[in-house]
DNA sequence: GTCTGCTTATGCCGGTTCGGCATAGATGGC
DNA sequence: GCCATCTATGCCGAACCGGCATAAGCAGAC
């Protein structure tokens, strides 16, 4: 069964003759005429009787004009189901993000994607480094977030796109002689008491990595599992917290510093990757390019201070800690 | 919507990759190939992700892939409608039914069938109450003539065309004294020697019935697989015969009168039965329709017949056979 | 009876489509 | 690393489809 032969059948049926119905379909007669003598043959039935010359239904012909026009129906039926499918702005997004990314980025970013598609249901799910790749190799996300270090640049199955660059900086108390510039070389750090990141953040490893070209010994003071618990150390004096730029600071008296190595901001792309042999849906790579432009605009989150103009070395008591208003 | 697409899409999906498929379908593997980018394009969709050397279905492939498999069904039914349609007057007819229908009503009825379907072939299978039934569900006939108790009322999956009833006839010798009308009440054969068609005559089982609710032990002087055995024996003065009224008695002098019980003639209804889930073709169809105007014409194929104005008591030797002529 | 308008079916031809063959490139198993 | 298996693409010839021209037939008007 042919299904342009079927709707051909049943236009000529259902206008009663070949003419006209070449009319309506715009297509010759002696074209539709073959394609009604050609479904004949091919059903090894006649469907019409030619009567003068109109084309009368046969006993069979009416039989079967009903069963085509439920044939055409159910073609009509897919293609305006695949219509729905193709305009692709309903379904599920799976985006594996560290905590930090999540709470810097996403928490405002989610609402302006949501404005755009309200109907794509986001899931987050956490995950950092190595972790991310993983799921991404499973198939349990369809996007990662991730420092672009982590991704391999030789892996053919991975597709990215960059975002903006996390820088590395210091904060401490105001009174701490940190710096008298926007910037402190890494070796410069040495005599300080450091509040880090434990190992679960992919930029700790980072730092390490400049420690061991600098050949700094770092005096940790404290590593924690909470960007916010070094911040409130460093605002009460306790040492200098080293934290990347996407951390938004708010209400701390802090002073800020970009850390350097050889003169250099310590800084580390961050991407979006996803596996390239999983076509994405429209929806996904909207989500791409709508958050490389947010992040573009949003970043850096936390910028270094300007230095005091006063620079005093006040020591505090521990308990003196400044509370948001 | 392309149905050669349509199938060459299911069968990848179901066969898992693309060559299979070729072999499958005795197309050549680049062409199915094609047939695939080709369906995806005109539906505007990935129906298959490229992994490694696999297509696997994306979600959308899995979506529209119940849909292609309807479609192509419905095609199929088409397809087969027109066959059927096409057959219309050829074919071959499975027909189940009871020797004594075969004898009685199809010896003459076939000839008129034929008449109007010489292209049918009819094929006779001797068979009769659950039997009967056994077959149909088996498919081994198309139509069972039966009597109608024997069909269940409530089974869906069974259709019926009633044809004329069957009526329960005590024949004897006429100078027996049987009844002075052209009944005969059931209770009233106590004291007769009865000829009786064995168990498995399904008119037998109705018999046996009417004999429990009349509290009837019948008198049994033989039971018989062979009606005509009856009625020569019955024609002989041995007794009084019961049989159906569809039973032909040709060349038999024989009184005839109709069983009844409490007033009312012992008589089953008849049916001729089929499957509703097969398509009957036309002719099957007609075959019903020709039989049940032919039965109403000739029922009763056997007659009470009028009580004889001098009834005497003549007894007759075993051997006076009247010889047909 | 003739003429006109309308219809279907057929011959012919050019353009398009389809499928087979060859093969490049990729993947996966051993 | 080799081999088997798979998909996708280039190329080409065969088959198909539709447009044009037109013969033939039918119905209505005059």
């Amino acid at each position: 069964m042919d299904l342009r032969h079927a709707r051909t059948f049943v236009v000529v049926a259902e206008l009663g003759t070949v003419s006209r119905a070449a009319l309506r379909l715009h297509i010759a007669q002696p074209a539709l005429s073959r394609q009604i003598t050609a479904l004949e043959q091919e059903l090894g039935l006649k469907l019409f009787d030619r009567v003068g010359r109109r084309l009368v239904l046969t006993g069979e012909g009416e039989q079967l004009l009903s069963d085509c026009r439920g044939l055409l129906n159910y073609a009509s039926a897919i293609d305006e189901r695949a219509q729905l499918l193709q305009r692709g702005d309903t379904g599920v997004l799976k985006v594996g993000a560290s905590p930090q990314h999540i709470e810097s980025v996403l928490s405002t970013f989610l609402h302006l994607y949501a404005q755009r598609y309200p109907n794509v249901q986001i899931k987050l799910i956490e995950a950092a480094g190595l972790d991310t790749m993983k799921m991404l190799e499973r198939g349990e996300i369809h996007l990662g977030q991730n420092l672009a270090y982590i991704v391999d640049p030789n892996d053919q199955r991975l597709a990215s796109l960059s975002l903006q660059h996390v820088d590395l900086l210091a904060a401490c108390h105001p009174s701490v002689m940190l710096s008298e510039t926007r910037t402190i070389e890494i070796s410069k750090l040495a005599p300080h008491p450091l509040l880090l990141l434990d190992s679960s953040f992919v930029v700790r490893k980072s730092f390490d990595a400049a420690c061991r070209l600098a050949n700094l010994k770092p005096n940790i003071f404290l590593e924690s599992h909470t960007p916010h618990t070094l911040l409130a150390l460093a605002e009460a004096g306790h040492g200098v917290a080293i934290i990347p730029s996407q951390l938004r600071i708010r209400h701390h008296k802090l002073r800020i510093v970009s850390v350097t190595y050889r003169g250099k901001p310590l800084r580390e792309g961050m991407v979006i990757v996803w596996d390239r042999r999983r076509p994405l849906p429209g929806y996904a790579k909207a989500y791409c390019e709508m958050l490389a432009n947010h992040v573009r605009e949003i970043f850096p989150i936390t910028r270094p201070s300007n230095p005091p103009s006063e620079a005093k070395h006040v020591p505090v008591s521990h308990n003196t800690r400044r509370k948001p208003p």
